[in-house]
DNA sequence: ATGAAAGCGCTAACAA
DNA sequence: TTGTTAGCGCTTTCAT
């Protein structure tokens, strides 16, 4: 290993300026050293030692990602298709960046705060973690934090996510337009996201009808198994009971479509269906899906961007960033209109 | 941040001390120094400093883990759900033995070395990185390399793999069986794991029917958009050329059963499918698809198994493994005998 | 069983 | 513009 005392020793100079050359201090240096350091830095394939420069320093140029699993299995294992483009979206801009990634996963605040005390992390991005947990790892870790796609009741922490309510509001509106009166919408939960999801059904809902009577909320079970018992039991008369199933994701609306399709309702033809996030499923589907679009790799990169903005001590930057969010009409929705 | 030094001075003790009880080295230090260091540490939450560690000791507890994107938007983006398994089950596993997970998404083996070295990883798992680069990267990277479904010329680089040939083996077998003469392979390459796979496929044609004429390789774009303009070409005249199709990825099988429809080619009645890999896209297509299953997560935790032999110099360490496969048969393939 | 001291490679304050 | 110096927190030899 070359060492920045090395570099000094063969190009006759002291370490001091050695550094000030790594890092682009050349206001400190003369233009012949400069030019002399860097090739010798190039030829020896000089390598940073991060250990010392995280001791000396004081930074680490590592990012912490925090991912939390709150459902368990949800979606069952492979579902996880999303937070893939996530993660590799943040990898990507913090690379970009000339800084690393320590990812870990993990529900639990305490073991997150450990992670990021014990790198010393210069900032912290989370995502599928509480409300909860955010903000007791933004109280008891130093980093600055960005969540993704969480909810808080008084604004302070960052976060980057989505119109979620708008696309709720979007789809119910478009349901509406097709004739649709009977609508339920499906989510493995009633919080953050898909809560407010639901409330944008019901403003909806409300706007146009004077009331929310033909509208409910149906948890379905995260855990892949118990969805299909569910599902057994229940979705013929859920079935039965309504016009539309509006599902918090593409993922649960393509497995929907299926298992209708096992009990002999078609979709559309016999009820229509939409998801939500414009995911490779909803193409794949036939029907291909009616969803509400969302653009992934913004997230990660947008999430980046605010923590670097934290992180430099930016003024006045937005807590909280919605991205916006578009309906995709497909075929999976049928239009009561044009019968 | 509280250092070991204030623990010392707290227990009136050296530092030294300290660092044995932390380490370990009970037999250094007298039963009680042990308890009340121990007490002092929780008590005070300490949390060491990486950076001092890595500096002093040379030990990073860093494993660098680089994924490579050969194919580009292969599978599109979302069909990275089998690399995102995977990750979650090796950083687990890393996790466990008080490890930490660096990730990089790279295909580029000169910036894999250049990472591996900067953090002083102490060992590195790579996946979907060329056999070429992963030499590279085992020749000038001096930590210890497991590769995840690499195929080498020479044994030499530790490797965690699956029977591909197997797999596609007996999935052959299994059409032979069925009745089906001609078969076609399709996958988006023909290395490594893919073409392990075809080998397979005409080992077990050729076993059967004493040569390989009713059986051919087609290589499909492995990005989404040229794959879908190929399939208008020409997916009509290969369905109508073969008996079966089988994809090396049940993404691949889903997405063309789908195609397929859509040309009003129906699966199984007109033409037999089969996939490769077991993953959710199987179970959530219809017909479900017949496939050969793989343990993306057995495949996670071995190959950390693998590197952690190779760091503590374990002898007799199987260079290659190849995890079991086995035969998923669902609704996609018709059995002609029966008819 | 315990401690003192040197040093890992780098940064940054201060001097020159 | 360049160099000197004192640590950063920890490990590790070597004394005691």
């Amino acid at each position: 290993m070359i060492r920045i005392k090395d570099i000094a020793k063969q190009a006759g100079v002291s370490p001091t300026t050695v550094s000030n050359v790594i890092h682009g201090n050349y206001n400190k240096v003369s233009e012949k050293t400069v030019q002399r350091i860097e090739k010798l830095l190039t030829e020896t394939e000089y390598v940073p030692s991060m250990g010392a420069m995280m001791l000396a320093g004081g930074s680490s140029r590592i990012i912490g990602v925090l991912v939390g699993e709150p459902e368990g299995e949800k979606y069952g294992r492979e579902g996880y298709a999303f937070s893939n483009v996530l993660i590799r979206s943040i990898e990507s801009e913090i690379y970009k960046r000339n800084y690393y990634m320590l990812l870990h996963f993990t529900p639990d605040p305490e073991e997150g705060i450990q992670f990021a005390v014990t790198w010393n992390v210069e900032g912290l991005i989370t995502l599928g973690l509480h409300t909860k947990s955010n903000t007791m790892i933004q109280v008891k870790g130093k980093a600055p934090l960005v969540s993704i796609d969480t909810y808080y009741e008084k604004q302070g922490i960052a976060n980057v996510g989505l119109d979620d309510l708008g696309g709720g509001y979007l789809m119910t509106e478009y349901l509406l337009e097709c004739g649709h009166r009977k609508i339920a919408f499906l989510s493995d939960n009633d919080v953050g996201v898909d809560h407010e999801r639901w409330k944008g059904v019901c403003l909806a809902y409300e706007k146009r009808m004077g009331d929310t009577a033909g509208v409910r909320h149906i948890i379905i079970p995260g855990e892949r198994t118990k969805r299909k018992h569910f599902y057994q039991e229940y979705l013929a008369q859920i079935a039965k009971a309504e016009d539309a199933l509006f599902f918090a994701s593409d993922y649960y609306a393509a497995e929907a479509v299926v298992r209708l399709r096992d009990l002999g309702i078609y979709v559309p033809e016999d009820i229509s269906v939409a998801g939500f996030d414009d995911s490779e499923a909803a193409r794949l589907c036939r029907p291909r899906l009616t969803t509400i679009h969302q653009d992934i790799v913004r997230k990660g990169k947008d999430a980046v961007k605010k923590l670097f903005q934290l992180i430099d001590g930016e003024p006045n930057i937005s807590v909280s960033d919605q991205l916006p969010i578009s309906l995709v009409v497909r075929d999976s929705v049928k239009n009561m209109q044009n019968i």
